[in-house]
DNA sequence: GCCAACGTTGGC
DNA sequence: GCCAACGTTGGC
């Protein structure tokens, strides 16, 4: 299957692009998502190799920061079977998991954010999810061409 | 901190 | 299966 391209958010504060970089082999796996859509998007779709747009939410400079990609494809998360995790999931269980992730490694830092407004104010990226009102999902599909603008924009 | 938009839950 | 109530997301 050709490669794919995804936007991943972040919340800098709990884990921005830096964490990533920092953090054992630069890859962390991308526990706590509880949105059906999201899964099913890292469960069903995502493949070793894919591309990821790093975004950073609620916070001061809200954009994307940098690239990350795939690099084990989707298993089940474990933090939604420990009730001492702030994102366990009672109606999740060893026999029947609900919820799944993937582990993505750092790739690359922008020179400087795309920011969110830059990107609503870009023609050709008019189209993209991340930009349309309302989009709250946290995992979502990216256009190649879409993908390829945001990092010239970041890289230039 | 506010609040609009959205997703989920649960009673009926 | 509808929909009101509630909780969360995330830009501002």
């Amino acid at each position: 299957m050709a490669k794919q391209y995804w936007l991943m958010k972040s919340e800098p504060h709990v884990f921005s692009l830096e964490d990533l970089k920092n953090a054992p082999n630069s890859t962390t796996h991308w526990d706590g998502v509880r949105n059906y859509q999201a899964r099913n998007f890292m469960r069903d779709q995502m493949k070793i190799g894919d591309l990821v747009l790093y975004y950073h939410s609620n916070c001061d400079e809200i954009g994307v920061v940098g690239v990350a990609e795939v690099c084990k494809e989707s298993y089940p998360d474990h933090t939604a079977l420990d009730p001492d995790s702030h994102y366990f999931d009672p109606k999740s269980s060893q026999e029947n998991q609900r919820w799944f992730m993937v582990d993505i490694k750092w790739e690359q830092a922008f020179k400087r954010t795309v920011t969110l407004q830059e990107m609503k104010a870009t023609p050709e990226l008019e189209s993209m999810r991340v930009i349309q009102r309302g989009m709250r999902l946290s995992v979502q599909p990216v256009e190649k061409v879409h993908f390829d603008k945001v990092v010239e924009m970041g890289t230039a």
